[in-house]
DNA sequence: TTAGATGATTGCCG
DNA sequence: CGGCAATCATCTAA
């Protein structure tokens, strides 16, 4: 009867009954100073108990004869054991997962877009490179070039101070809970094992977090990628000067509007573009000129005669019967190139 | 703000 | 693979 009532006074602590609700205050109190615990298991679990119920002083002092006591160890590992047996045991296997392939993969991406890897390095300026071959002329693209660059280094600089955070917030964390394990384990029975469990799960919960920042990073150079290297959304147009230069071999060779690699390569220097860009323009002028003929008369007349007085130069022989209002009298080919006119 | 111009892309064909 | 046709997305002049 008395060791019931011992045990309930030490539940009052936990459970926020009051003293009243449980029994007689005083007979606790006696049993406490009876001195030195008894050898007894319920005894010393009745004394932790207890220790909530006294000043703090008096708790630490108990505390401390509690871990001298020569049945602590055993009493620990045995609940260590009993704890690991139940709890621990059930846990464990499903903490035993293999490393994220998820989060391997957002690393290599990370990693080849240079935002993980070493500062300034090739992957980074391989993408800035690939940007700038991609479209637009070399001015245009110098300027997207370190646009991008500056972006990239941007997202980079975020990405990894807040690493930097979550890695030290983990760090800090994890201290903070093996202290506070270290020192329950005094009062608990809470082995290394589970500690360093403890610290496992930590980790984990960390890493889904860092997951989450990879995440988001990179989806941010994707986002970036698509704005830079899809030159659609930069489109430029080309200068006056290209222009030109392409009209006026398409205009004189209306005939065969077909120019061929080498003639492509010539044009693209020319004009300081791709040659891809050259077949682009070829492949929509010509496509726009079959379309609407009578639109390009008089682009077609201008560049006729363009080329005419360019010839008629050459030769010192001035060409003074050419206007724009009489056009293709010059002798270069007319504006006859229709769809099955291909020759 | 908007219509037309224009460079790029996509899908298909021979 | 080069070219065509349709279409997209952006630029530009009015």
């Amino acid at each position: 009867m008395e060791d019931q009532a011992r045990m309930m006074s030490g539940l009052v602590g936990l459970s926020g009954l009051s003293q009243a609700d449980v029994g007689d205050h005083d007979a606790v109190r006696k049993q406490h100073s009876l001195g030195q615990p008894q050898q007894d298991i319920g005894d010393i679990l009745q004394q932790i108990m207890a220790i909530t119920d006294e000043s703090l002083d008096e708790a630490q002092a108990r505390k401390h004869a509690l871990n001298c006591h020569r049945m602590k160890p055993a009493l620990f590992s045995v609940l260590c054991e009993i704890k690991e047996k139940t709890v621990l045991s059930i846990r464990g296997i499903q903490d035993e997962d293999p490393p994220d392939p998820q989060i391997m993969r957002l690393d290599n991406m990370l990693l080849a877009e240079g935002v993980s890897g070493p500062e300034k390095g090739g992957a980074s300026a391989a993408a800035a490179a690939a940007a700038a071959a991609a479209g637009g002329s070399p001015n245009d693209g110098s300027i997207e070039h370190s646009d991008y660059r500056a972006k990239l280094a941007q997202i980079r600089q975020i990405y990894h101070s807040e690493l930097e955070k979550y890695e030290q917030a983990c760090s800090e964390f994890t201290n903070h809970v093996m202290n506070l394990l270290r020192e329950q384990s005094r009062t608990r029975p809470i082995s290394p094992k589970e500690i360093e469990r403890m610290v496992g799960i930590i980790h984990r919960k960390f890493s889904s977090i860092q997951m989450q920042l990879k995440q988001s990073t990179c989806e941010a150079v994707m986002i970036l990628r698509s704005r830079f290297l899809d030159a659609r959304r930069k489109r430029r147009n080309f200068n006056k000067q290209a222009t030109e230069v392409l009209n006026e071999y398409f205009y004189s060779h209306l005939s065969n509007p077909y120019p061929s690699e080498e003639a492509k390569e010539e044009l693209a220097k020319k004009c300081a573009i791709t040659v891809s860009q050259v077949s682009n323009w070829f492949g929509n002028k010509r496509i726009r000129y079959k379309k609407n003929i009578g639109k390009f008369q008089e682009e077609a007349n201008l560049y006729a005669v363009k080329t005419a007085v360019d010839a008629a130069s050459v030769s010192s022989q001035a060409s003074q019967a050419n206007s724009p209002a009489t056009p293709n009298s010059g002798g270069y080919p007319a504006p006859c190139y229709t769809p099955d006119g291909r020759l």
